[in-house]
DNA sequence: CTGTGGCTTGAT
DNA sequence: TCAAGCCACAGT
């Protein structure tokens, strides 16, 4: 007797299966999903079980297996299934997708008895129990629903999570939203909630896992990880903030998207999926019919004045600061009736530009050629593509010239214009360059990045200013127009107060159309977009990667490879010229486009022609 | 991909 | 003499 056996381990994309032989002693106790102890080359590994069959691979040395590490299966089927599905559609092996299912496993096992409460009893407006009717009725397998608000949202959840009977599944694209959905629910329904993200410790992951395996967990919360439980009894899925590019693991293999997964999930497990956004993706929208998307549009739900100031005008007028007329005058105002202003922005640092003044030369990092960011704390330099730092140097490198100008908008720059209008108010700033975020309650402006969005007492606040809707917008990638759109339907999500948005762009659709609610317009606009320029949803993408430490043999290899690609059906093109990365490496990207109609066949031949070491992202959430 | 063995280099 | 660093290699 054989068995076939995935390693727990990651291995390159061709390895996946290994074949075992199985000593008589356990001919009997084998099954399928068990945790086994292997030889493997010079050590002892462990391995999941998956097939048992009467003769192994011919032409190999096969080994036996060396123990059953746990008598009760730990893998189900339906995991090895989603498993096989990965590695098939990402092109990854089946041992690197095992290992993230797989809980390691502690060396002392002990049981933990959990005990249930009744549930609490739900209490959501009409309009929430409207929907959720009709989500009952629909036939389809995917529901989209457009949520205006937070409160919206948590009526919602709880609704749904109250009224449907079975296992519930919720993912979420950060750890830190993992706290805000179990906080809709009262302490005596938590212990029902299973939780999943990365950062639970061996022992924590462990017991979470045999929880939901024993079937234990009506509630399961957990950020991309989420979907490689051991279900039982799996009804519904629900992808929160499903236009969150989060859900997309694209810094190692696996590099899955919880959302396309969620979707395979719901095949294996014949269960609901619904999709939840404040502004769903492009792609995700492409799939809805008129008749399937659920708008709540509750009472409840709050509006907020909106308005957009064109800053061509405030130049017009001489107003050459970062703030309008407008903004500065609402500040005032806020300030007079001592109310909380946010401001916000997405750029670190103070100017995203150094231009001499005397010659025009722009500094830029000696590496990358890239412009370097200023950073008014301790004068420094930042590249914030290799991330190297320098001191701003006294003169000019190329022509002595001593002046400098900087140019640009960062959350430094708006910190410092700040304090000199308000000199006497207490001004903060949150972004990413801060470790721990500690937000003093006696602050009047805090000014962030996106990082601020999420840890924000949004119920503080009675004012937003976007000081610049414009930074994204200039991103050279085809979805710059819609990460615009989430990012000022994500503030408008948390926000209660009015919002004034600043911007270079006022006719742009993205925000013209954000101002006035026209989503059917922008969506409309999007798609044809996408479709002229063959962009998804009306193609698939694949980002190939190569890193070398050698700056030619990167671009000799790019080279070689994009030379192979070109002769295929797909279009391959590179975006960028050699980009310095990490530690002495060098970067080169290519860019597979394939039509939708691609046979998965095709694809694999020509995925095959591209070596181990290169980095393979199936539909990527960014470009470079 | 990743642990291993073999080889080279540099510090003790 | 040994640790560390680099490289090539193959997995049932």
């Amino acid at each position: 007797m054989f068995a076939e056996i995935i390693l727990s381990r990651r291995f390159p994309k061709h390895i996946g299966i290994f074949d075992y032989q199985i000593p008589k002693v356990y001919a009997k106790q084998i099954k399928i999903g068990q945790l086994v102890t292997i030889p493997f080359r010079k050590s002892e590994v462990e391995g999941i079980i998956i097939k048992i069959k009467e003769q192994g691979i011919a032409g190999k040395n096969i080994k036996e297996i060396i123990n059953i590490t746990n008598p009760d299966p730990i893998i189900i089927p339906n995991q090895i299934l989603l498993a096989e599905w990965m590695s098939r559609y990402y092109f990854v092996s089946l041992g690197t997708i095992i290992k993230m299912m797989l809980p390691p496993i502690p060396k002392k096992i002990h049981a933990t008895k959990y005990q249930y409460k009744s549930a609490y009893p739900p209490v959501i407006s009409s309009e929430i129990k409207d929907a959720l009717n009709l989500i009952k009725k629909q036939q389809a397998a995917s529901t989209f629903v457009q949520i205006t608000d937070h409160l919206e949202k948590e009526q919602f959840i709880f609704g749904l999570i109250n009224k449907n009977k079975g296992t519930k599944l919720i993912i979420v694209p950060e750890i830190n939203q993992i706290n805000k959905i179990i906080n809709i629910f009262p302490k005596a329904y938590q212990e029902k909630i299973a939780i999943i993200h990365s950062q639970l410790n061996k022992n924590e992951f462990y017991k979470t896992y045999k929880l939901i395996l024993e079937n234990k967990a009506e509630l399961i919360i957990g950020t991309k990880l989420g979907i490689f439980a051991p279900f039982q009894n799996l009804k519904a899925i629900i992808i929160d903030h499903e236009e969150d590019d989060n859900h997309k693991q694209s810094d190692q293999n696996p590099r899955f998207d919880a959302r396309t997964a969620c979707q395979q999930l719901s095949k294996i497990y014949k269960s609901k999926l619904i999709y939840l956004s404040h502004s769903h993706s492009v792609e995700t929208y492409a799939q809805i019919k008129n008749q399937e998307i659920v708008n709540l549009q509750s009472k409840t739900a709050i509006k907020r004045p909106v308005s957009i100031i064109n800053m061509r005008d405030e130049r017009k007028k001489r107003n050459y600061s970062v703030f309008s007329d407008k903004l500065h005058e609402e500040i005032d105002k806020a300030i007079a009736n001592k109310k909380k202003v946010f401001l916000f922005i997405n750029k670190r640092g103070s100017a995203s530009s150094v231009i001499c003044q005397d010659c025009g030369n722009i500094l830029d990092c000696n590496q990358c050629q890239q412009p370097l960011m200023y950073h008014e704390k301790g004068s420094l330099l930042y590249c914030h593509n290799c991330n190297s730092k320098s001191e701003l140097p006294p003169f000019c490198p190329k022509c002595s010239g001593p002046n400098f100008k900087f140019t640009g908008l960062g959350t430094q720059k708006i910190e410092k214009e700040a304090n000199k209008f308000w000199p006497k108010q207490k001004i903060i700033r949150i972004d990413k360059d801060e470790k721990e975020i500690n937000i003093p309650a006696n602050y009047n402006i805090i000014i962030g990045t996106s990082r601020a969005i999420h840890v924000l007492d949004w119920d503080a606040i009675s004012l937003v200013g976007i000081v610049s809707a414009d930074t994204f917008l200039y991103l050279p990638d085809f979805r710059a127009s819609e990460k615009t759109w989430h990012l000022m339907h994500n503030i408008a999500y948390y926000s209660s107060c009015p919002i004034i948005i600043q911007t270079y762009n006022s006719e742009h659709p993205a925000i013209n159309l954000f101002k006035i609610s026209d989503n059917k317009n922008f969506y409309k606009n999007e798609l044809e977009e996408r479709k002229s320029l063959k962009y998804p949803p009306f193609s698939q993408l694949i980002k190939l990667t190569y890193q070398n430490k050698d700056k030619n043999e990167c671009l000799n290899e790019t080279m070689r490879l994009l030379r192979i690609l070109k002769s295929s059906p797909c279009e391959a093109s590179i975006l960028t010229p050699l980009i310095p990365f990490q530690r002495g490496q060098w970067r080169m990207y290519i860019i597979l486009k394939c039509e939708l109609s691609l046979k998965k066949n095709l694809l694999d031949n020509i995925i095959n022609t591209v070596p181990d070491n290169w980095i393979i992202d199936r539909d990527p959430v960014n470009l470079l």
